[in-house]
DNA sequence: ACATATCCGGAACAATTCGTCCACATCGAC
DNA sequence: GTCGATGTGGACGAATTGTTCCGGATATGT
């Protein structure tokens, strides 16, 4: 990180490249929007001249962005983790209870709407380690709410970290989410919040299921499609895309 | 609808054709089946052709039978329909409570796996007037159970039928369906069911959402694609493709 | 067993979509 | 204001996918 040249003086040491154009930046985002507004609309392929047209660029300015379709799918998922990571800034507070931060969050993401719904769903989850260790960390934060929610009894025992994943992922999925939907969603909501919380009858059914194990199942989904082993390592456009959606 | 050759005798009446061929209608089926496999596989833009070569007939005989991709995506759709109707035939049995009702019929459906998974979801739900009308009575007929249940008191009465027909649908979504994932939904539907029985806080978010909201919803999304106002009555190939998925 | 309506297969043709390339425009540093 | 690096747009050839068509094979009723 000492490395990145200061805007003031350093763009003239070891060569290094200036910063990125200011425009250049701007047609970035301005594909990513018009990416998802329009497979919301015509679905997961739409031509990508489609999305540039809509963007209001030059189709050779997205695929400068993004090579191919794949890079833009995994800009936007990777988007959408900054915005979930965001979310759990502003959530976790140490001092509330574990089922409250729980269905605060999920409340939260069902309101982010469409930028959620789109991007992390239906097609084949990308697995740079960029990606995979951003999935971890929010993984990681969501389980820290539950322990929490264990310790302060606000949560029954049964209910597994994984539970809340496997909900926040399926309350995010492509349904019809026309102008109704967050109404219908925040129910939704509302049921297995109290699903979590109820003293009803003991345990759940089944082993219980770890987050690795969702890990992988990502994993091997993703490596399917293309029959030979993939070695799956990071992807080569990693840095010119989504500088910070991080922060 | 009277019109229809009974299979033993009227094949000389008016001229009418025969009784189509064995053989056709198997290869029908395994159309079908390689599709699911396949776009499960490959995702939804699998080409026509491999979906063919999977079951093992020619492309020209594919097309005889699906004239397009939709009428392939409505023939799947529709033998869903089929599959969740017999479900509740087994289920409905009058003495059970509500609650055990639905219960067992989600866990049926999660249990169908596959064969609904892919034909329910993530792609614009085609609204033949077939279609809707299947969907109508199945919505029904779950709305039966849930009054039911709020006779009998195993459901709390801020549930509303239409949120278990939405979480029918989300659980039913093509999500990391690895091996582990019946586990995982298992899971999500005795946390489901226990915020459904549960009494906690009496009311639900937000103003109750009727089935016909529902079924407006999926109408809006299967029609916004083509910008202009479609008409959306029944398709017009309703007759040549699919003549018997409803056995 | 025969006749024939029905169905099969896949080569050939058509329509989309992908992805590249390069002459021109624009930004940013000086 | 000037200059060079960086970014832009869209026409064009390549590749993929969709769709038709028809000679030959097969099931079905008699």
């Amino acid at each position: 990180m000492s490395g990145r040249p200061a805007a003031g003086d350093a763009a003239t040491a070891a060569g290094r490249r200036r910063r990125p154009r200011r425009d250049a930046e701007l047609n970035r985002e301005r594909v990513l929007d018009a990416a998802i507004s329009a497979m919301l609309r015509e679905g997961r392929h739409v031509p990508l001249a489609v999305i540039a047209a809509e963007a209001g660029v030059g189709i050779g300015t997205l695929y400068r962005s993004y090579p191919d379709r794949d890079a833009l799918l995994h800009a936007l998922e990777y988007r959408a983790y900054g915005l979930l990571n965001q979310i759990l800034d502003e959530v976790d507070r140490p001092d509330v209870p574990g089922l409250d931060a729980v269905r605060e969050f999920l409340a939260r993401t069902i309101a982010l709407g469409d930028q959620l719904i789109l991007p992390l769903h239906g097609a084949p989850p990308l697995v740079s380690d960029r990606a995979v260790r951003a999935r971890q960390e929010i993984n990681r934060r969501l389980e820290r709410f539950i322990e929490r929610g264990h310790a302060d009894g606000s949560i029954r025992a049964a209910v597994n970290a994984t539970d809340v994943i496997v909900f926040s992922a399926l309350i995010t999925q492509p349904l019809p989410h026309g102008p109704g939907w967050p109404i219908v969603a925040r129910r939704q909501l509302a049921i297995f919040v109290n699903g979590l919380a109820g003293s009803g009858p003991a345990g759940l059914p089944g082993p219980a299921v770890t987050r690795e194990d969702i890990e992988t199942a990502f994993a091997l989904r993703a490596a399917s499609p293309s029959p030979g082993p993939v070695p799956l390592g990071d992807d080569p456009q990693a840095s010119p895309s989504p500088p910070g959606p991080d922060r």
